[in-house]
DNA sequence: CTTTCGACCGAAAAACGGTATTGGTCGAAA
DNA sequence: TTTCGACCAATACCGTTTTTCGGTCGAAAG
């Protein structure tokens, strides 16, 4: 029962990775996952549900990255820069693996607006713990850290662009650690 | 002979602001320019031409108006933030007065490419010499100059998204205040 | 009682052929 | 030098027909 769950959202993670939503029809993903499209049906009750459980796997696991990643660093602004350069590094390979489904303007589709806002809930949650942490560690020196937070999370949102257009030569690690030496630091002189 | 010029140029912006770019014809354009639609081929050789023109026109203004809020300040931070604060306000003008304009999907004409360029190119030329200055004053810290203008470019360039999806109560003044405080004084306890 | 599937439905997309627009050219005339 | 009517070719548009596709249903297999 979960295992038929299983095959058929690795084939349809596949199908999207490749041919993005639209050009994946539910008989593909029947088809790849070797069962008839009304079994996927008794499964999942849209295509968009199977998409939405796709994309909600891979967020579990780019989680689960993020958090070894910051567990691992010892330091508070460390933590930070693990979890700066591991988000990079890993939306560079998505960007990569779903480059058919970048341009194929699904922002209209609820669920994806629903998934992004969890993320950046997540996100600004880790950031504002991490935050308090380095606070509490008398590391950083921030008032209002929800504030800081989000201005965090839309500094690092700028570096994400160059991955979504073409742009070679870019160096997302280098970029973030250049970013972060600017909300680290300052550049006022004390 | 450029006064037709700027006539036609005048008409052009209208239509563009109003209908876009694809639902402004030059016959449009013509007729509100009082002429024949070859005279206006007389003086630009295709309606990209003309958009290129109008948009230039505009950047000029916006230009001039960021150079005026510069020189109004006095001190390097005053000049760097009167510099965002006075970007982020004409880009939201902008997005109001465009808004057909945005979702129009443009950005595969190369000669949006290349404003967007230009502009980016006078942004970090901008900023890089307020950083100079500044540094000049004994009120930055920074040792690669082209680098962290590259830095607060990218991140005043997260400010903006929100203008161009429906965002009401979003104040870009406040979330610019908010930003420019991270980037001049860091979190990091000193 | 759970699971599978072939057959079917309605809506939306693709195919299509013919017409109208529209970006752009040219040569004549003012 | 400047204006414009006439013209061209490409493409947008439009009404219609056909196909595809997401989703349902009921029967049957296990």
């Amino acid at each position: 029962m979960d295992e038929k769950k299983k095959k058929i959202i690795k084939a349809a993670e596949q199908l999207f990775a490749q041919f993005g939503f639209l050009k994946t029809t539910m008989e593909d993903i029947a088809k790849k996952a070797h069962m008839g499209k009304s079994s996927v049906y008794y499964y999942f009750k849209s295509k968009e549900e199977v998409f939405a459980e796709v994309i909600r796997q891979d967020t579990l696991v780019f989680q689960q990255k993020l958090e070894a990643a910051v567990s691992n660093a010892k330091t508070p602004d460390g933590k930070i820069r693990a979890y700066v350069i591991t988000r990079m590094t890993h939306l560079q390979d998505l960007s990569k693996f779903y480059s058919t489904l970048t341009d194929e303007y699904l922002d209209h589709y609820l669920f994806v607006e629903e998934v992004r806002k969890d993320f950046y809930v997540y996100e600004n949650t880790v950031l504002k713990n991490l935050l308090e942490e380095g606070i509490k560690q008398n590391c950083f020196d921030v008032d209002d850290v929800v504030t800081i937070s989000r201005m965090i999370s839309i500094a690092i949102k700028g570096l994400e662009f160059p991955l979504f257009v073409e742009a070679k030569d870019y160096d997302p690690v280098k970029e973030s650690n250049d970013m972060l030496n600017v909300i680290f630091k300052g550049i006022e002189n004390q």
